[in-house]
DNA sequence: AATAGAGCCTAC
DNA sequence: TAAGGTAGGCTCTATT
C-alpha cells in the first residue's frame, strides 16, 4: 500500500466519504497502471487532451466533495498523465419582472446547503418581445458544488415552474392586475419562477464550453495551489501519437447460431498496436500451435504478428489483459466491439470470475450499447462507417468496407466453418483472424482517427461521443458553443402541441411540403449512343426571345462585369441564337447526347444564408408590433410562402371529445405488463397514445378509413432580417471552415505530387500528413 | 384482385 | 434515453 493510500486511511471521516476515498483510490490505481498518474505539482506539462470526463473530489481540508473534470493528456514523448479540473455546474431560472433579488434571497435560504452561488445576469433572449433593441432578460445563475445538488434542486424546481406556468396559462387575462401587487410570504417567491433554462446540458459539455476546452488539442496544464489552469497552445496542429490497439476476437459458434457468451469460448484474439499485429490462440479450440505470420494485403497496410499459443481460454484472457497493461493504449479501436467484442469478453472474463473494469478499465453499458472505459477511447469503426462512411446499409459489414474504403479483397470465410477450420486449418483460421484486425486499424488510421480527432477539436465532447451521437446533437453543441459566445440564452426543448385540430378534426401529424425529385427521362445514355429527342419549339421560342436580357444578367449579376467592358457579345449572341433557331427548326432528332452532371455544392446552407433562415426569425405580427424597427415602410420584414400539410383523422372533434370523456372514467392496462390503473394516472404522453389507438378503432368502423387524405393549405411566414445572427453565423463558419479547408487541401495535395516528383522522401511525408489532416 | 398501411432503405 | 428533416420507391401483409 503506497503512502497516499495510508494517509486516507488514517483520516478520521464520515464513512461514506471513507468509503467513497477508497474507490477513488482504486480509480487512481488503475489509471497509474494505465499510465495516467495525476499531475498535482511541479512545472507546466505540454499535453495532448486525450479525452474527458465528469467525476468529483474530496477537499482534504474542507472535508468537502466536488465535482470536477478529469482530463487524460498525453504527453509529446508518448507518456501521459491526467488532471482534475474543479468547476462549478450550474442553470439559469427566470423569475417575474424586477422579482430576481426577492427569489434570489429566498432560494439561498431554501436550498441553503445545496446552492453554493447565484449571480444575477443579462442575457441576450430571443424569444423576449423587442429584445432587438438591446433588451437583455435577467437570470439567476445558479451554482452548485456538485453535479447531484443541481439534480436535486432542477428537480423541485421543474415541478414548481410547470406549475407556476400552468397557472399563468389559465390566468393569462387577468395577469396584469395581479402582478400589480408585492407579497412578501415565501410560498409566493416560488410562485414568481416563471422558466429554467440550460438544466440539460451535460456537465462535461458545460465545462467544455465555458472554458473553450476541447479534446484532440494541445493545452499547457499548470497546476497551482488555486487549481488547474490550461493554455492552448494554438500553434501546434499536428496530432499526438498516442497508442492505439485495434482488436477482434473468433469465438465458436454452434451451427447456425449466433455466439453466446453463456458457453461458447473464444478461440483467438488478434490485434494491432501502433502497426505491429500480435495473436493469441486458445490451443482448446485452434488445432495445432500457430508460427508467427505476416499478412499484408497491400505494401501501404503493412501486418507483422507475434503469435502466442496458450492452452486456454483463462490463459488467453489473462495474457492479454497483462498486454494491454504493458503496452497502454489510449484508443482501443474495433468493429462492432460495442455489440460484440468487447461484450463477449466481459462475459467470458467474468465466467473465469475477472472483472473486466478491474482488468482493463471497461465495462459494457447494455442499455447504451456501448463499451466505454475513463481514461482511454473506444473507437468502434462500424458508428463511422454507418454515420459518416455514406455507404449504403447493404455495404457497412467490414468486409465490404474493406473493399471500397482500403481498396483491396479481404480474407473471407463462411462463419459456419470457422469452428472446424480452427481445428482442420489452424493455419488459414489464423490468418483469417488477423486479416480482420489489419483491416480494423488501417480502416481506423486512414478515416477514423483524422475524422474524429479534427471533429472533437470543435464539438465540446469526449471523442467517443463525438464518433456516436447523431448529427442532430453534434449541430446541436456546435450551436451552443456560439450561443454561449453570443451571451445568448439557449431555448428549451420544443414541445409540440398535443391536440391539435384543422378544422374541427384532430390532427394525426402536421408537416410543411419539402423539396422533391423530378425525373425527366428514365434509361441508359452514353454520349456515343444515339439517342432521340423530342424538343418543344415554344420553349426554344422562349429562350431566343429572352437571349439579351438572359446574357446580360450573366455579365452583370454572375460575372460582376460591366456590359461595355464585353468586345464579342453580337459574336456570342449571335453563335448561340443560330443553334436556338435550328433546335426550334427541327425539334424531333437523333443525336448523340452531352451527358452533364449538375450539382448544386452546399445547398442547404446556402439557402439558409441567402434568406437569414434560423428559428428565432420566424415572426408573426404580434412579435414586430412589440419591436422598435417596427416602422412604415420596414424593409426588415421577408416574406415566403411555404406550404402547409396535415393529415387528419376522419372522426369530428365531437367524438373525439366523446370518446376523451368515456376513456378518462376507464381502467387500462399499464405500458409495462402492469396491473390495470386508471386512465388519468398515466402520464400526458401515454394518455394520449392510448386515445389515438381508441380514435384510430373508432374511426375505422365508423368511417371505413383512419385517415383523409393530407389537406394542403399554402401559408406564409414572416422572415425577421434584423434578428440577432449567431444560428446563421455557426453555418456560414462552417460552411466557410470546409471552403477553406479543401482550399488548403488542395495546395498540399499539389505540393504532394510536386514532392512525389522530386523524390524527396521528407517533403513526401510532410505533405501526406497534411494531406490526411486537411 | 385491389388497396391501404407498415417497414425498410435511399436521395438529397 | 436519445432522437436532423421530407420525398419516395419497393416489398410484404392485412383488409375489403
Amino acid at each position: 500500500m503506497n503512502g497516499e493510500s495510508r494517509r486516507w486511511d488514517n483520516k478520521d471521516s464520515r464513512r461514506s466519504s471513507k468509503k467513497q476515498k477508497l474507490m477513488r483510490n482504486a480509480e487512481e490505481e488503475l489509471e497509474s497502471k494505465f499510465g495516467f498518474d495525476l499531475f498535482t505539482e511541479g512545472d507546466k506539462r505540454l499535453g495532448w487532451l486525450l479525452t474527458l470526463s465528469s467525476s468529483s473530489l474530496d477537499d482534504e481540508e474542507t472535508g468537502r466533495v466536488y465535482s470536477c473534470v478529469d482530463l487524460y493528456f498525453v504527453s509529446q514523448d508518448g507518456s501521459a498523465f491526467k488532471s482534475k479540473y474543479k468547476f462549478r455546474p450550474y442553470f439559469y431560472a427566470a423569475t417575474k419582472e424586477k422579482m430576481e433579488m426577492d427569489v434570489e434571497g429566498y432560494l439561498r435560504r431554501r436550498y441553503e446547503s445545496q446552492i453554493v452561488d447565484i449571480e444575477i445576469v443579462k442575457k441576450e433572449d430571443l424569444d423576449l418581445k423587442n429584445h432587438l433593441s438591446g433588451l437583455h432578460k435577467s437570470y439567476l445563475k445558479i451554482s452548485f458544488a456538485t453535479v447531484q445538488q443541481l439534480m436535486d434542486v432542477k428537480k423541485d424546481l421543474l415541478h414548481v415552474v410547470e406549475r407556476n406556468q400552468a397557472k399563468s396559462d389559465a390566468a393569462e387575462a387577468y395577469e396584469s392586475i395581479l402582478t400589480g401587487k408585492r407579497e412578501q410570504r415565501a410560498h409566493d417567491f416560488l410562485d414568481c419562477i416563471i422558466d429554467l433554462r440550460e438544466y440539460d446540458v451535460p456537465y462535461h459539455v458545460r465545462f467544455a464550453i465555458d472554458n473553450d476546452i476541447r479534446c484532440g488539442q494541445w493545452y499547457d496544464v499548470i497546476v497551482s495551489s488555486t487549481g488547474v489552469m490550461l493554455e492552448k497552445r494554438t500553434d501546434l496542429l499536428q496530432r499526438a501519437e498516442v497508442h492505439v490497439c485495434a482488436f477482434d476476437i473468433e469465438t465458436t459458434k454452434l451451427p447456425l447460431k449466433f455466439p453466446d457468451a453463456d458457453y461458447d469460448l473464444i478461440m483467438m484474439i488478434s490485434y494491432m498496436v501502433d502497426g505491429q499485429g500480435y495473436l493469441i490462440t486458445n490451443r482448446e479450440c485452434v488445432g495445432e500451435d500457430i508460427e508467427d505470420l505476416e499478412y499484408t494485403p497491400k505494401p501501404e497496410y503493412e501486418g507483422y504478428f507475434k503469435v502466442t499459443n496458450v492452452k486456454n481460454e483463462v490463459e488467453l484472457l489473462k495474457l492479454w489483459f497483462a498486454h494491454m497493461r504493458e503496452v497502454k493504449p489510449g484508443i482501443y479501436v474495433t468493429y462492432n466491439g460495442d455489440y460484440f467484442d468487447w461484450p463477449f469478453l466481459e462475459s467470458r472474463a467474468a465466467y473465469h470470475g475477472f472483472k473486466m473494469s478491474d482488468e482493463v478499465g471497461f465495462s459494457c453499458d447494455k442499455n447504451q450499447g456501448e463499451c466505454r472505459a475513463k481514461f482511454a477511447c473506444h473507437l468502434d469503426c462500424f458508428a463511422w462507417v454507418k454515420r459518416d462512411s455514406y455507404l449504403p446499409q447493404g455495404s457497412q459489414g467490414l468486409k465490404a468496407v474493406t473493399k471500397t474504403k482500403l481498396g483491396y479483397d479481404p480474407l473471407e470465410v463462411n462463419p459456419e466453418d470457422m469452428v472446424r477450420f480452427a481445428k482442420e486449418k489452424p493455419q488459414m483460421m489464423a490468418s483469417y483472424s488477423v486479416s480482420d484486425a489489419v483491416a480494423t486499424y488501417y480502416l481506423y488510421m486512414t478515416y477514423v482517427h483524422p475524422f474524429i480527432f479534427s471533429l472533437a477539436t470543435i464539438i465540446p465532447m469526449s471523442p467517443d461521443e463525438v464518433l456516436r451521437k447523431g448529427s442532430g446533437t453534434l449541430c446541436e453543441m456546435l450551436l451552443m458553443v456560439q450561443a454561449y459566445m453570443a451571451n445568448v440564452i439557449c431555448p428549451n426543448k420544443h414541445q409540440s402541441d398535443q391536440e391539435k385540430f384543422h378544422k374541427s378534426h384532430l390532427l394525426e401529424s402536421e408537416t410543411y411540403i419539402g423539396g422533391h425529385v423530378e425525373c425527366l427521362e428514365s434509361g441508359v445514355f452514353r454520349s456515343d449512343l444515339p439517342t432521340s429527342f423530342k424538343l418543344d419549339p415554344s420553349a426554344y421560342e422562349l429562350l431566343i426571345k429572352n437571349l439579351d436580357r438572359d446574357l446580360q444578367y450573366a455579365i452583370r449579376v454572375e460575372g460582376k462585369m460591366d456590359l461595355d467592358s464585353i468586345s464579342n457579345y453580337d459574336e456570342v449572341k449571335n453563335a448561340i441564337m443560330e443553334k436556338l433557331v435550328l433546335l426550334r427548326a427541327e425539334p424531333v432528332r437523333e443525336e448523340c447526347p452531352l451527358i452533364y452532371h449538375l450539382d448544386v455544392a452546399a445547398m442547404y446552407p446556402n439557402i439558409i444564408l441567402t434568406n437569414r433562415l434560423q428559428p428565432p426569425s420566424i415572426v408573426t405580427d404580434e412579435i414586430c408590433t412589440a419591436c422598435d424597427f417596427n416602422r412604415p415602410g420596414k424593409t426588415c420584414l421577408r416574406k415566403l410562402e411555404w406550404v402547409w400539410r396535415g393529415e387528419i383523422f376522419t372522426a369530428k372533434k365531437s367524438d373525439y371529445y366523446h370518446l376523451k370523456k368515456q376513456i378518462e372514467s376507464e381502467f387500462v392496462d399499464g405500458t409495462d405488463g402492469q396491473l390495470s390503473k386508471s386512465f388519468l394516472d398515466l402520464s400526458k404522453i401515454d394518455q394520449q397514445s392510448k386515445l389515438k389507438e381508441r380514435l384510430k378503432k373508432y374511426c375505422q368502423k365508423a368511417y371505413k378509413r383512419v385517415l383523409d387524405k393530407p389537406v394542403t393549405e399554402v401559408r406564409e411566414a414572416g422572415i425577421c432580417m434584423r434578428e440577432n445572427s449567431f444560428y446563421v453565423d455557426t453555418v456560414r463558419s462552417f460552411r466557410d471552415r470546409r471552403y477553406e479547408y479543401k482550399g488548403l487541401n488542395k495546395v498540399w495535395k499539389g505540393k504532394l505530387s510536386e514532392a512525389k516528383a522530386s523524390g524527396n522522401s521528407i517533403k513526401i511525408q510532410e505533405a501526406h500528413d497534411m494531406v490526411v489532416l486537411l
